[in-house]
DNA sequence: GTGAAAGCGCTAACAG
DNA sequence: CTGTTAGCGCTTTCAC
């Protein structure tokens, strides 16, 4: 059995609340009764137990953190600057990933709440309509990250992907370009939303038209977009340029085109979004929109912080904070004209 | 504040150990008082308290997951079978990301154990001398993944990593190949030295001179091949094909050498170790020895769940398992010569 | 400085 | 079937 600080009080022979006291640096414990009990702790091995003492301070330390898919390269660059922020003012960080299962994502929240972290950064899964809102009980401060419920409350760190939406296309319509295609994930997703916004705004400034077929969907996973671009050359016409909503689709279209025998830029240039390390690498030179990944993940602690600070839980207006970050363009060969 | 039992207690107009007894299921419960204790639950929003729970019942269904680098491809895969393998049992997971950090790595530890979690999944970072063992203080079992100490008396899962090893290099040396290289990460890892154990056999069996010049450390990232690669092509003795310990630095070797001005494979080859997503990708076709990283981790949890079903914290002779997982030989552009 | 005692929210005997 | 009671290990008044 664990040793507990009664343990440790029949030894030194002091009272328990005195250990408590010791071991928590508070003031008013003779020196000399500090030192016994410290040594004490350590000789018995003593661990403390966080689930008693998170039961009577009513606060445990731990984040929680939601997000939908560890596997895309994206999200463990926040999830690293979460955890650093985090660590920094000696929180702990519970990783809980939903593989875009939205019944796991409730299952997450509601799991979170039983193990009362003191508060939430969840990276939703799309959702115009907020189905996730209800379930937070307004008594765990939330802070959403990368995408949040359209009309929120609650506190949110994310891009302005209306703004990384209109880089891309008007980089690409820069280079010569004018058919421009979009591929994105799921079409009711917020994120894909603004980027495509951003998208037409480009296109209808520069007096260029949309082709519906050229703007297609799927999910957020590579094969999206070597399918989608494989379906457009197999049909005899596709776009001279493509902006994907991220750089895992982006992939997938330069794959896709290669393996039709275009050349990527020459034959169909590509622009992808997150500048995911891979986009860097020599041999795939995939330019994109890039997102400042941790310094996302490193608001979204500040912010979450704050509000438990804050104390009372849900949003007030006081706590609630919204930061759209500054999206960077970034040029590499893949849509270079010249 | 939140409710709590006693709150639908009294509305219910039955004592708290009934409610308790019917929110989780017991038997003895009339019908009717179970229907009216969980539609209150519901109405007052009830959620119940993970850590009173935890206390009374001494344990948490929780298991923590510490890794060195969420940010390398190969750790979210094995991640997420160990997140899917842990869900289908009840239970959740605290992902902990040590950076290559050992201070972390024992602050998580000891974290972990705290917050009572009932088994630790482990990807240590290096350690010949085992310093993580002592923390362990043997009341929560734990389970090693991808490497362990040498002579640890706990249980661990891993791939067979002198089998890899030799099959990397049998394999070029198959492709006529004869001086080979080989790139790895800390010297004093117990992974590098059962991989180069294996690049040793290899060479050994063909009757091939191992050049010291050509066996060289750096750490587990891609910048590790890149340097070195380069500093020995700028030497002007480089080998014709290199070993690399795992995609991340083969990537670097790649990158390396094509900005020398060599092209891979034809001037050199090169096989990397893990199988990491990208390492498929048509631009980059990099030969490799495949992980079953899902499988790893799903193994991982079965192992530390039998392992808490048995009880008795340490590990014991009967409860203790070793799995040695089989590495697969992946042949791509990056190694073949014709 | 230190001890005694209450209580955090829950489970698990033990009675009835 | 249900209530009473005793903790789980800790923090925090309130006395002394």
């Amino acid at each position: 059995m664990n040793p507990t600080i009664k343990d440790i009080a029949q030894r030194a022979n002091v009272s328990y609340a005195t250990v408590s006291r010791a071991l928590n640096n508070k003031p008013f414990v003779k020196e000399a009764t500090r030192r016994r009990v410290l040594s004490l702790a350590k000789e018995l091995n003593y661990t403390p137990n966080a689930l008693a003492r998170g039961l009577v301070k009513k606060e445990t330390r731990t984040l929680g953190l939601i997000i939908p898919d560890i596997t895309n390269p994206f999200y463990p660059e926040v999830a690293q600057g979460i955890q650093e922020g985090a660590g920094d003012s000696g929180f702990s960080v519970f990783l809980c990933n939903t593989n875009w299962d939205h019944d796991q994502e409730l299952h997450y929240l509601n799991l979170l709440e039983e193990k009362r972290v003191d508060g939430i950064i969840l990276a939703p899964i799309e959702n115009q309509v907020d189905v996730v809102e209800p379930h937070i009980r307004n008594r765990i401060p939330v802070v959403y990250l990368d995408k949040a419920p359209r009309k929120t409350r609650n506190s949110y760190v994310m891009i302005d992907n209306v703004r990384g939406g209109f880089l891309a296309t008007r980089h690409l319509i820069e280079q010569g370009y004018d058919t421009i295609g979009f591929i994105g994930a799921a079409e009711d997703s917020l994120t894909i939303d603004d980027r495509l916004k951003g998208y037409r705004m480009a296109m209808e400034q520069n007096r260029l038209k949309v082709h519906d077929d050229f703007v297609r969907f799927g999910n957020y996973r590579q094969v999206t977009g070597y399918t989608i671009i494989q379906s457009m050359i197999g049909s005899g016409r596709y776009p001279r340029a493509v902006f994907a909503e991220n750089d895992l689709i982006a992939l997938g279209v330069m794959q896709g085109a290669r393996e039709a025998g275009l050349k990527v830029p020459e034959d169909i240039a590509v622009i992808g979004f997150d500048d995911i390390p891979f986009a860097s690498f020599p041999e795939v030179q995939l330019s994109t929109i890039r997102q400042p990944k941790h310094q996302m993940g490193r608001t979204a602690v500040e912010i979450i912080l704050q509000q438990i600070k804050a104390g009372n839980g849900g949003p007030t207006a006081a706590s609630v904070k919204r930061v759209l970050l500054e999206p960077e363009l970034v040029v590499r060969r893949s849509s270079r004209s010249r």
